[in-house]
DNA sequence: TCAATTTTGTGACTCCTTTCACAAAATATG
DNA sequence: CATATTTTGTGAAAGGAGTCACAAAATTGA
């Protein structure tokens, strides 16, 4: 297939067709449709196929997918079959929350470190949860530890305040990725992706809808 | 100007734009062109003229708009400008982070009542940061309580085998607004709005960004 | 008072996304 | 082996969303 630029929405619904194909291999189902997974995730059975055929060719005329190999498939277009390393910054009350997420683990997503500028409280917790204990460090050294440990992904969980020149540091770091839970817009240089979790945005959104329906 | 369907895109923007001319309004700015506040939110100075027109006319041609004036009118649009009553339900670790959320309270969203199924580890819970004290009730006294506390939004983080079954429970007690924090997706009947929140699908956002780029 | 300046509101255009519809490929059946 | 059935992959059509560009409205300044 030739080259084409891949739309957003493609992406999140491949991550949502993971997830379904995840549960269905568990449900011992071997072979799908587009129909079956399409109404599965609730979205057109044509638009699983275009989501797919952006990619390559998967299925077999006829027959469907075969389920396991779809799911390594999207796992691989992806980027969440290898594992990915990740740091929490801010470890308050989101922050303790996140590092003991355990489908995390379950996942590809690991945390493998985590920092606060006030660690007495906090140096040397471990969650049973977690398959290796993580210990909270001071802020000072995630340039160092960032760089010992491959880590490629931050979370940000400190007050808004701080969540910018937190970012900075993680650019500093070549962290290359920025996940900012801080209701403040992350800014960061070419070669780098920040995304914004605003739960104030979500309820705003729910808050229209129950308004005008 | 005549009705027209409205794009959910509008409405996160116009979330969007709250929140920046919240901070703008803090500092003393009393009129911004389109321009500006485009400029701050990043996105076309067309785009939000389009945004705002869907709802009507805010602006003065030759001047801009009103910090103010524009920021209640968004919120009278979003349905912010009323307080929203919340319930949240499996208070573990983040059903307790958000319990302590600072910022719902800033905005108009409050957290009146909290759930468990096992409340005696958690009975009684308060938190000094809130308000009020939330103390954490038993799942069997949701239906009561919510109609008595007059809740219209639920957060549910419990596991996610459990999430549906709390959903029913919530729809059953007309609660019509759900976020869900549990990866694993709700079902609502018509008349109520149910939104999922799922962290893998950001972070497999972001992974995809990252593995190529 | 009137021309110059600013900035909104909006029709028209472009671009992007989704859905439709069908040929092509694989399988099943008699 | 030929025909019917199933289901994919994809070009074409339809539908939405974002951007452009400009007339209309308000203001400023001479
Ligand atoms: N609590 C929630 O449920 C929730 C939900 C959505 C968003 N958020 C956002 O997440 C962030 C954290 O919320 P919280 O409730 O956990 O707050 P919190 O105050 O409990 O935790 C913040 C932590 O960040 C640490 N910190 C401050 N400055 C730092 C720095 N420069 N470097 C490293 N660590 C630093 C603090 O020591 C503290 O431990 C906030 O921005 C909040 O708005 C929280
Ligand atoms: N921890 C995180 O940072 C995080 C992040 C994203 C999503 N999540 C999701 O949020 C949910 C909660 O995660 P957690 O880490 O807080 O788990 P947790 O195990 O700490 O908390 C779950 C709580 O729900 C309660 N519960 C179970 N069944 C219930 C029922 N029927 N009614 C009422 N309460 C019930 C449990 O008693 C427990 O207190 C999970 O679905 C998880 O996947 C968690």
């Amino acid at each position: 297939m030739k080259y084409q630029k891949i739309p957003e929405a493609t992406i999140r619904r491949l991550s949502r067709y993971s997830r379904c194909l995840e549960e269905m291999e568990k449900g011992g189902e071997e072979v799908i449709s587009s129909a079956q997974l399409a109404n599965r995730c609730m979205v057109n059975a044509a638009q699983v196929r275009k989501d797919l055929a952006y990619f390559g060719e998967f299925g077999i005329r006829g027959v469907g997918y075969y389920v396991k190999d779809l799911l390594n498939d999207i796992k691989k277009i992806l980027g969440s079959n290898k594992e990915w390393r990740m740091v929490v910054i801010g470890i308050g009350n989101l922050g303790s929350a996140l590092l003991s997420y355990k489908d995390f683990l379950k996942q590809n997503y690991k945390i493998v470190a985590a920092f606060d500028i006030d660690p007495p409280q906090v140096i040397g917790r471990v969650s049973e949860k977690l398959g290796k204990p993580v210990e909270v460090l001071h802020i000072n050294r995630l340039k160092e530890v960032a760089k010992e440990r491959r880590i490629e992904i931050g979370l940000i969980t400190t007050p808004p305040s701080e969540a910018q020149a937190v970012a900075d540091l993680l650019v500093e770091a070549e962290v290359r990725g920025i996940l900012n839970f801080a209701p403040t817009q992350i800014v960061v240089p070419e070669g780098f992706v920040a995304k914004d979790v605003f739960f104030t945005t979500i309820l705003d959104n729910l808050a229209y809808l129950l308004s005008n329906n």
